[in-house]
DNA sequence: TTGAATTACTAAAACGTTTTAGTTTAGTTC
DNA sequence: GAACTAAACTAAAACGTTTTAGTAATTCAA
């Protein structure tokens, strides 16, 4: 039978020197020049405190102060290798700033998004770090007119009221397309998810651009978002490649269409992997070790959680005096083996 | 300027109908009728508090009942695909108990995991999902001697005295390794970290006993656990290659080794992949699409997490009055084509 | 018609902290 | 020696909830 034994407290403290709970918190909180208490007192209190390992009451404190030091972060699915890493080096930074992070996967669903939000707001979270669905611009407006500190990354929305951090989609699949059409590839299927987002939306339309530009037609298939699971998707992709027998070479719009579709064709009778070009958006093991390698659209995810982070942190301590910055970064493309010059 | 606009409380409702914020209380947490509180009332004030769409303030609740419906989770990475996965399902059960997780990754460094649990421990989470790393014993015991409920999964130590979920170790490797010699390989690689935990030398005590028995020789390579880097683990297993021409397959005893090992092989000048027999342990996209796709050991992550949750709520309910259980679950050998008869 | 039991409620303390608005003492100035 | 200032501290409220230990009014049994 484990015994409760009580922690010490401000007022434990405070007794034991015959003093107020005023003045220990004062001193525990590095207040003690600014409030007037002698150097003699704060020494003797600090030491004390270090003796009996004084941990303040975290729930105290948050109650009175309504901070918590917590983050909340919304992402689409902690173990999409995507966000488990941005997952990883948001906590470490956080971390670093005496801030805990409380995540939820998302699925990418509003409602789900909404109750997770209102949750974390019960909670009293210090911020928001969100990847958000469709539909959920009044949620996030809601929380940035309340005064929380919100960043959102991934997908951009120009009617939230807050900081955001993306990369330019645009142009990063414009690059790739041409460097698969500077390589001979004329048939280039481009595969994606049912979205209306921007991250989506922005890719599919520099596909269209440079298709058009080029006089050459578009094959895209777009899997519904219910569908996402692996079966489907795979066979969605085959099911692709068998009906335009033309393709030589597919793009797919995030690393698990990539992955699936690697299996897709994997399991095609009549063509090989090595006969397609391929790109696909998000690095991966498989991308890199796989035979041939995959060409990839890299996302600078080192830099991406350390400005959402850096704009966090800064709304956190200054207040939202900023009016919202958007910062768009820029993608890497990867050339590997499964996009050289067309055979 | 955003308004804060104040919260609704318990007071509010109360002065509201000009009755007491104990009648409220009782009735909003269901005690109503053991409290001896009138229908009449009751209903009166659950729909006023659901059309001022009352939201208890969590933080007061915390504090006063010292409960926060927060489950710490300290693994070791939540980048590696297999935490990921692990904290995506702990994740969605939890949430669907109404506990919310924080987590921490580890390094597997004692010091970073002792600072962890405290901070864990300062924030009054309500339980404890834990990956430990070495030299961990006594603060894992401190905190159930404490009464606090803890799981620890994927490493057994005899002396935590807490609930623990892990795998058959030792037989998934015999039966691996059996699987080997079977198909004809009799100079088999096993590739490691240096680790005293039991994951890890229980994989090997397989290894050795195996060998052993057959008559045939060791070829082990146990990579220093400060050197976990990509480059120096693929350039430590590249040189263990090179050093042993005589293996004829390998056996990686996790994931990343798997992938790393993968990745050093493809860069070695006069060998490939499909000329060694290969197993990993911990399934990975990257096995199941490799080519050769590649046999794998792999864990019943579902099943894990749900016991590890289970566990852990029987306590977090029942206080320890249950002495402290081992579950060893069972992996599955997948074998796929990277072990198939030597050619 | 008294006393007990039941029903329907409530007053107030408590949780540990922060912070506002002081008070007390000693020293300084004229 | 009165008035002011500065230094060093403190009393008490407040945050929103839960819970203990009640009270008051009504009903019931004898």
């Amino acid at each position: 039978m484990p015994v409760k034994k009580k922690r010490t407290t401000i007022t434990d403290i405070a007794t034991h020197f015959g003093i107020s709970i005023t003045a220990v918190s004062f001193i525990l909180n590095n207040k003690a020049k600014a409030k007037g208490i002698s150097d003699a007192l704060s020494k003797k209190v600090l030491k004390f405190a270090g003796e009996v390992n004084y941990r303040p009451n975290a729930l105290a404190k948050s109650f009175r102060t309504g901070k918590t030091n917590i983050i909340g972060l919304l992402i689409e699915d902690i173990s999409n290798p995507f966000f488990a890493t941005v997952a990883r080096l948001i906590e470490e930074r956080a971390y670093e700033r005496g801030y805990r992070i409380i995540y939820c996967s998302t699925n990418n669903d509003t409602k789900k998004t909404k109750e997770l939000i209102r949750m974390f707001h019960d909670q009293y979270v210090d911020g928001y770090i969100i990847a958000p669905p469709e539909g959920i611009e009044t949620s996030i407006r809601q929380l940035s007119s309340d005064g929380k500190p919100v960043v959102v990354f991934d997908r951009y929305n120009s009617r939230f009221q807050t900081d955001q951090v993306i990369i330019n989609n645009y142009e990063s699949v414009l690059q790739a397309m041409q460097h698969l059409i500077d390589n001979g590839y004329r048939h280039i299927g481009f595969v994606t998810i049912e979205s209306k987002q921007s991250q989506m939306t922005e890719r599919y339309r520099a596909y269209q651009d440079i298709i058009a530009a080029n006089g050459m037609k578009e094959y895209v298939l777009q899997l519904p978002f219910a569908a996402s699971d692996h079966v489907s998707i795979t066979a969605g992709i085959k099911h692709f490649c068998e009906e335009h027998p033309v393709l030589d070479a597919l793009f797919f719009c995030n690393n698990y269409l990539g992955v699936y579709g690697l299996e897709a064709i994997k399991s095609l009778d009549s063509r090989s992997v090595s006969q397609f070009g391929i790109i696909s958006f998000d690095d991966h093991d498989l991308f890199r070790l796989y035979s041939p390698t995959i060409t990839v659209i890299d996302q600078p995810i080192e830099e991406m959680t350390g400005r959402i982070l850096d704009l966090l942190f800064r709304r956190i301590q200054e207040g939202d005096s900023q009016s919202p910055s958007v910062e768009t970064l820029k993608t890497q493309l990867v050339v590997r083996e499964s996009s050289g010059p067309k055979k």
